[in-house]
Formats: C-alpha cells, sequence, structure tokens
DNA sequence: GTGAAAACAAGAGCACTGATCTCGAATTTG
DNA sequence: CAAATTCGAGATCAGTGCTCTTGTTTTCAC
C-alpha cells in the first residue's frame, strides 16, 4: 500500500508518547484514565465516521467533532495529532470492516467446494459494502485525501479482500477443480507472482492464475467504483445485471468451474 | 480548451446574466472587455492547474490563484462562481485533454486494421496520461470531490475514453475481424447493451462484445487506478509488465485477433 | 457625443477551518 | 502525601470560501 517504510512515524494515530506499554494488551484500559481515553477515541470516531457518512471526507471537521461531543477543539489533539491522522483511524476501521464482511460472505457458502458461489459472495460483499457506506469506499479507494502517504498501518487491513479472492482461487485449486491457463509471462510479472504466490503460503498455483486473479482484482474495483462514481450513468447503469454477469465472466476467465447444481445459482 | 461550443453555459463559469449572445461564437472575443474576460477566464485556469498540479484538488485555493494572479480574491467570483464551477472547469478540460491524447495515439497507428495495436494505444494513452497528471486524474476518476453533482457537460468529454475503445472494437467487428462471443445475456443486459450499440452509430454490434468492451474498459481504469493510488505496492508495484499482460488479456476477451506480423509488436 | 446601464475590481467582513500554546485542574505514580 | 504526567479549555494565528458594498471603468443606445 505504500512503499516508504517509515510512513508517518510518529504522526500516526494515538499519542506520540510511546507512554504506558508496558501492561502488554491485556485488558482494555487498566487505569480509570486508559479507560476514559479508549472510550473517548472510540466516540470520537464514532461521531467521525457520522460525519464521514454525511458529506464525506470534505466534510469532515475537527471543531465539528469536538462541538457535536461537547469538548473544545483543542482537546481533541490530545487524541489525534491531526486530522489526517484521525482519517487514517477511520481508513483503517474501514478496512477492517470491509475485509470483515467480505470474509463473511466467503464463510457464509457452507458448500466449500462450490469456489464459484463463494467467488459470487465475496465479489457481491465487496460492490454491497461500497453502496452502503460510500463515502468510506471513496476514502479507501478513491483518489489519496491529503498530500498522503499510506501509513504502514493501512496495508495488513487492505489485504483482507484480495486475501478474500486469492483464497476461494486458491481452494479451487487445490481441490483440482482449476486448469493451469498455461499463460505466458513477462518475465517482471512472472517474478512478481511468484511473490504472490508466497505471500499465499501456498505450494504451488499456476502463475497464469495468479495474474487472471490480479485481473478480476483491478476489475472488480473499477466496476465497482465506476458505478459508484457515477460513471456508468446512462449505459450501464443500474449495473446489477451488468456485475453479476461480469462476475461470472472474471470467475470464468480465472477457470473456476461452475457449481454443483445444488448450490445457490447466480442470482436472477 | 474547451470543446463544446457555449463551454460554460450559464450555470458555470461566467455571469449568470445572458448578456451579450447576439454576436454568436463567430471569432472569440469581439469587444475590449470580450476579450480581456476571456484571457482572464483562460489565466485562472492556468493558474489552478498549475496548484491543482501541485497539491491536487485539496490544495486549490481561490484566494492562493488570485493571490497568484495580483488580484482581490472577490473578483475572482465574477469568473467563477465558486470554487466547484472552478473544479468542474477544471474537470471539463481534463476529461478533453485525457480524450485528446488517447484519440491521438489510436490515430497515430497507421494501419488502421491492425485492431490490437490500435488496443495497445489506446488503453496505454490512458496510463501514460494518468501517470503525467496524477492529480487531474484523480479529479476525474477519484472520489467526487464535493457534495458534487457531476454536471451534464462533462459526460460529453467524459465519453471520449469509452468512445475511443469502443471505437476500436467496432472498426474489428465491421471489418469482420471479431467473432460474436455468443453470450447469454441478462435481459437488463441486452437492453443496455442495445442502448450502447446505438450510441455507437453502428449497424449491429454483438451484445457480449458490447459487454466484454465494458468489462475492459472498467478493467483499464480500474487497474491504472490501483497503480496510481498506490493499491498495487508490494505486489503488482512496478506494473508495466502486468499492464502490458493485462491490456492483452482484456484485448483476448473480446475477440481482437493477433495484428499482423509487420504491426508493432508488443512491448519488451 | 452623452448619459444610462452593465460589468468590473477592490476592500471589509462573516463564519468557518486546522493547528499551536499556555494555564489551571484532575489523575496517576512513586 | 508529593511529584509527575495527563488532560480540558480558552485564546490565538493563519488561512479558507463566500457575500456585500463602494467606487470605477467600459459598453451600448440614443
Amino acid at each position: 500500500m505504500d512503499a516508504v517504510p517509515h510512513s508517518t512515524g510518529p504522526s500516526s494515530a494515538g499519542p506520540k508518547s510511546a507512554g504506558p506499554e508496558r501492561t502488554g494488551p491485556k485488558h482494555a484500559g487498566r487505569t480509570a484514565r486508559e479507560r476514559a481515553r479508549a472510550e473517548l477515541t472510540a466516540e470520537i470516531k464514532r461521531e467521525a465516521r457520522r460525519q464521514l457518512s454525511d458529506q464525506g471526507a470534505q466534510g469532515l471537521s475537527l471543531r465539528a467533532v469536538s462541538r457535536e461531543l461537547g469538548m473544545a477543539s483543542s482537546a481533541l489533539y490530545r487524541y489525534f495529532p491531526s486530522r489526517d491522522d484521525l482519517l487514517t483511524a477511520l481508513i483503517i476501521d474501514a478496512y477492517d470492516a470491509l475485509g470483515a464482511r467480505v470474509e463473511a460472505a466467503d464463510r457464509a457458502v457452507a458448500d466449500r467446494g462450490a469456489h464459484r458461489a463463494r467467488w459470487r459472495a465475496v465479489c457481491g460483499a465487496v460492490r454491497e459494502w461500497a453502496a452502503g457506506q460510500p463515502h468510506e469506499y471513496a476514502l479507501l479507494y478513491g483518489s489519496p485525501v491529503p498530500g498522503y502517504i499510506a501509513p504502514e498501518a493501512t496495508i495488513g487491513p487492505a489485504a483482507r479482500v484480495p486475501f478474500a479472492l486469492f483464497g476461494v482461487v486458491v481452494d479451487a485449486w487445490t481441490a483440482g477443480a482449476l486448469a493451469d491457463p498455461g499463460d505466458a509471462l513477462l518475465p517482471e510479472l512472472e517474478m512478481q507472482a511468484a511473490i504472490i504466490t508466497g505471500a499465499l503460503n501456498v505450494i504451488e498455483l499456476p502463475h497464469g492464475t495468479v495474474v487472471r486473479t490480479g485481473i478480476a482484482w483491478t476489475q472488480l474495483f473499477g466496476m465497482v467504483g465506476f458505478e459508484l462514481f457515477g460513471h456508468l450513468a446512462g449505459t450501464l447503469d443500474p449495473a446489477d445485471a451488468f456485475f453479476a454477469h461480469t462476475v461470472e465472466a472474471m470467475a470464468t476467465l480465472i477457470g473456476l468451474p461452475a457449481d454443483p447444481p445444488d448450490a445457490p445459482a447466480p442470482p436472477a
């Protein structure tokens, strides 16, 4: 997600003081002060998320948040050193919310061997989440907001969706349901596919399949973003059919076989 | 810069009064005042675009623009009723710049029958333009900036890229170089494909091909956006190979045949 | 030409914003 | 209990988009 290793350094969420880390993450908020701090932090984020959902990142105002919470604006800086840090915290939360939703959608498919149904579920979950929280989606996948350097802490949560997508493909492959497309790859791409395969903790996965899944990944977010940001208006605008069709087309591109007949059929 | 004849219309730049339209669009700036107005408008946009390229839409400040131009900030409102209107003007210009670049890249392929080469050229032009003006790309395809309602005047310029993509496909089809993929489409999608086909002024085009081109269109922008916004970092980050490979894969998905041997070969 | 009408630039001002600093009050820690 | 730390509030600063008023300049019709 971000190329610079030290990213924000001391400027990410939370107070910069290394502070009372001695207890470790045993249970939340030992002292009353710590508990109050955690609660207030959560409350700030909740109110900020509310404003974000209302008017987008542009309309998120520290002063408005503090006003709504009945505190001075300056007090907010004890919890988030800057507006961007608050935004970063919201970004991480949003990545995690989306990731959790997607993973849940995958898990909800009872038949773990119905790979195409799982693929549908994962893709559909992305679209549904985006439709439900358009501003948060825009925060994650739209233009980077400030000058911005994506903090290190976001790359983990951000990877959950591609992990879910690749998880389905890996399962299909290890189940023997996938054929090697036998694509010829450029050397650079071959190496990158190898790195991805390694990150997936899987013995082997045809590199052509890896790349095709990458194509489907970028396609999915391109399509969802276009729908959400109005670029499909006038042509593919009610995008339900286009989306459903495309998800199948991408599954076919990867090579996911049709599900057994008792699996949930494609919508409509 | 702008292609639409009356350019801004009543709602964007310019005073709201219908004013001196009697002369018609014969030649730019008849009276001295009109000429000065046109020049200043262009100068404002130029300076605004400069600031945009520097710090993104977030960093575009009316006051800074006026300061740089040596005028009072209030005077700027005679030319653009609001900051969003200035942004809208920049958006339209950017769409046109991108569209012109893409169309030029297509035209630059001498052999009009080398459809795959033209496809490569068009896709590559999108990526190159995006890399060259990341902030303007973000303005067009990132999160909608204000509360925002895409003004009517943007849809024309915005359509130039998909038109260029479809143009290649239509040419390939009319040249008999394309096979009907014979995709089964949902009724809604079938209707939308018919609408698109109608908008293309082409007698017939297999609806499956239309939809596949739509898939490639969304994939292209998803991939370019992901690269530009850093979502490929750590995996497919130097995206040249991935991009080249994917462009070919999408051309294959549509059914564009390989070019004749004397045509420019795929890069690398 | 001349006088009315329209367009214009500038300045003051409003209601905001993010951010910093200082100063008492509360709380945790030794 | 005392010292150290954390905390909240107020004042303040520089900056923003935008509006309104005032006086000047240009244009247009007679």
